[in-house]
DNA sequence: ATTTTCGAGATTTTT
DNA sequence: TCTCGAAAAT
């Protein structure tokens, strides 16, 4: 009796989420247990049965690479007009924006910043403050801002038509330098009428707080409102859909508490687990049958998560037969890693005839691809690196888009990118000229160079040439593709020239490639994309980073991962400091971590290989296997090599210092002084070498390691030495 | 005045 | 191994 062919395929649990469409519906779907299923056939089911229309119903999750596969599933079902039900949580506050953002009188036509150019414009308040990038880290003031952000007081701010966008306070004593590069920060957002990503959410929520009837506009428009990686949003995301659903309540949640990775960027696993108490009869569905991943990787996962202690208690039931118990293997060095790797590829595709894209190599952070990479080269197996971030902010890439953006808006920052790109005799001189002329006359930088481009200061430079290529554009701007706009550019402005002349064929790659992905782009549009419409879309764009090349092994780290699988996994760099990562100092730190390992083991379906290597880490300490590999009942997989029983031991000191419920009760950090003997549970002995200014961390040399390391103060298992 | 070179420092995860 | 900033060279 299903209303419709497909439901045929579904299970109970599955069928009753599909139907579940009225009210507060959360449903825990475990890995592997069909929750894009669900979360498809539920839209089609509420289209085809009910008869709702597309545009009342809103489905969003984090990632584009999500979203767009969502979107191709559901234009299966649904056909063409299906596409926009499906977006990113940035993506749907940049439709927003487009349509309101006058309301807090910033333009229409605003510029999206990405961490690259965020960089760029606090590179560019550095010099007027006259601050290094020593002294205030570029990361670490990003961070701050996006927390000082996170108070939302700020966009009345910056909205103030009063809000003076004039040059922070410099020289001096600053009390607070800090606050002073933040408020630098707005000005200069303002300047560019920009907007950095946390902005996008930050503004929506203050126009939906404070214009009432754009609020009740968009609570119209949106009648059902379902949410993908539930257990990843952020408090504001969180309100954001509240906000949504508000006024029909009809909102449908998806997640997985064990999959929560995003904890350091705001998520926070309460909405998931406290969603029954926010909202009125929620109904809860648990869809725990695994469909994905074999036995044997089931109970080896399994066998992990269980040692959170914070956490429900939740088991995956596989379905499926079992093909391959799970190995470990360890090796001497990291390049023997990659070899057995590589090796193992080789040999498996051989034997069982298998693509080498049914091969994932995983890993926690980016820079140990480069060992696997150059292990891949020698053996000639062919792989596609999905590098995240790191696509779209390769410097060609960025100097690209940049010429494309100085045509759109104007804007200093592209300018200032591409000004002197191929080199055309412009630099600091002549720029501070520039911007003493558009200070004084209130006009951008360039502007000003259009005016003053044949002034004598400029003779014997490129800039008429340059200024030339730049009128052209513009003319051509409405009337010709995206991608032709871009070729024309690259030539005129003798950047192409350039590009070839070096022999870099990476950098020669990255541009052919990005006009691809343009002509992807305007190809799936369906109709002519005006360059605005480009460039709002592509900020968002970093995880499309790069197309797959033929038959390739993927490799891309566990958070590009979440949410896909393939056949056969390999977790590489497990080991103590890489994962998890030595940055993790305490029991929650840990098991977001063993979180992030589950989520990684979780990915394969019929094979799944765990792979570390001795060596040394960056300190100078030894590297050992990572203490994941003893979480998890021995019997439950094999191992390929021999480990040193030391190496475990050590595992097993550093798993006390942040893995035990406390650390017993110890020396009070202020009685650590410069030159203290201090004793570290880890590192043995040492001698404190300086204590950082705000105390927040000691630098001591350990006796038995090369290099000092820094000990954050709170950490209370440093303690002083009795000799 | 601009460009090149060289050395020091930094390395989680990403919308 | 790569990136960034300051000094040297053109």
């Amino acid at each position: 009796m299903d209303p419709v062919p497909w439901m045929e395929k579904l299970n109970d649990a599955q069928k009753e989420a599909v139907q579940a469409t009225e009210g507060y519906v959360r449903v825990i779907a475990g890995a592997g247990s069909g929750k894009t299923r669900v979360l498809t056939y539920r839209l089609a089911y509420l289209v085809t049965v009910l008869g709702i229309l597309p545009e009342n119903i809103l489905s969003v999750t984090f990632t584009n690479k999500a979203a767009g596969e969502m979107r191709r599933r559901i234009r299966d079902l649904l056909g063409e007009n299906s596409a926009a039900l499906v977006n990113t949580f940035h993506g749907f506050c940049v439709t927003i924006l487009r349509e309101e953002i006058h309301h807090l009188f910033y333009p229409n036509r605003f510029l999206i910043l990405d961490v690259e150019d965020q960089k760029a414009l606090l590179r560019e308040l550095y010099g007027e403050m006259g601050i290094s990038a020593r002294d205030f880290s570029y990361s670490e003031i990003l961070h701050e801002i996006s927390s000082r952000k996170s108070n939302g007081l700020y966009v009345a701010t910056v909205c103030d038509p009063a809000f003076q966008a004039g040059p922070p306070p410099s020289g001096g004593e600053v009390p607070d330098k800090r606050a002073a590069i933040f408020s630098g920060y707005l000005a200069k957002q303002r300047k560019l009428y920009a907007l950095d990503f946390d902005d996008l959410i930050q503004f929506v929520l203050h126009l939906f707080l404070t214009v009432p009837e754009v609020l009740a506009k968009w609570q119209e428009r949106i009648q059902y409102l379902q949410v993908d990686e539930f257990q990843d949003v952020s408090s504001r995301d969180y309100e954001l859909a509240c906000l949504l659903s508000g006024k029909y309540g009809n909102l449908f949640v998806v997640g997985d508490p064990d999959q929560t990775i995003y904890s350091w960027r705001g998520a926070n696993i309460r909405y998931i687990n406290e969603f029954d108490r926010e909202f009125p009869n929620v109904r809860t569905i648990v869809l725990d049958r695994n469909y994905r991943s074999s036995p044997s990787i089931l109970s080896v996962s399994n066998s992990l998560i269980r040692h959170n202690v914070n956490r429900i208690e939740k088991q995956l039931v596989p379905v499926r037969q079992s093909v391959f118990r799970v190995l470990h293997h360890h090796a001497r060095t990291a390049k023997e890693e990659g070899w057995w790797i590589a090796r193992k590829i080789l040999s498996l595709r051989e034997q069982f005839g298998l693509e080498f894209s049914d091969f994932a190599v995983l890993y926690r952070a980016n820079y140990v691809s480069r060992v696997i990479e150059e292990a891949f080269v020698r053996n000639k197996v062919p792989y596609t690196l999905y590098n995240g971030t790191e696509f779209y902010s390769r410097a060609e890439i960025k100097d690209c888009l940049s010429y494309l953006r100085l045509l759109a808006f104007h804007d200093d920052l592209s300018f200032l990118r591409v000004v002197n790109l191929p080199s055309r005799g412009i630099g600091k001189t002549r720029i501070a000229f520039l911007k003493e002329y558009a200070a004084k006359n209130g006009t951008t930088l360039f502007e000003a160079f259009r005016r003053n481009g044949s002034d004598r200061i400029f003779a014997r430079t490129g800039a008429s040439e340059f200024l030339d290529a730049i009128a052209e554009g513009e003319r051509l701007v409405d009337h010709v593709p995206v991608s032709d706009l871009l070729d024309f550019l690259l030539k005129k402005t003798g950047y192409e020239a350039e590009l070839l002349a070096g022999g870099d064929d990476d950098r020669k790659n990255n541009v052919a490639e990005l006009k691809e992905s343009i002509d992807d782009f305007e190809k799936d549009a369906g109709e002519p994309t005006t360059l605005a419409d480009y460039l709002s879309r592509i900020a968002l764009f970093t995880d499309l980073s790069r197309r797959e090349r033929g038959d390739s092994v993927k490799l891309m780290t566990i958070h590009a991962a979440k949410g896909l699988e393939f056949p056969y996994v390999f977790v590489c760099a497990m080991n103590e400091g890489i994962f998890p990562s030595q940055r993790s100092r305490d029991r929650r730190d840990i098991e977001e971590e063993r979180r992030i390992a589950y989520v990684a083991f979780t990915r394969a379906e019929d094979g799944l290989f765990l792979t570390d290597a001795e060596g040394i880490n960056f300190d100078g300490s030894p590297r050992v296997p990572s203490r994941f590999l003893l979480n998890i009942d021995a019997e439950l997989y094999d191992h390929d090599g021999r480990i040193d029983p030391a190496l475990w031991n050590v595992t097993r000191q550093y798993e006390k210092v942040t893995d035990w419920d406390e650390t017993p009760e110890a020396e009070a950090p202020e009685a650590i002084g410069v030159k203290s003997r201090v004793r570290h549970p880890v590192f043995g002995n040492g001698t404190v070498l300086g204590v950082s200014p705000d105390r927040r961390f000691f630098t001591v040399k350990f006796d038995a390691i090369p290099l000092p390391k820094n000990i954050s103060s709170d950490f209370r298992g440093l303690t002083l030495a009795e000799e």
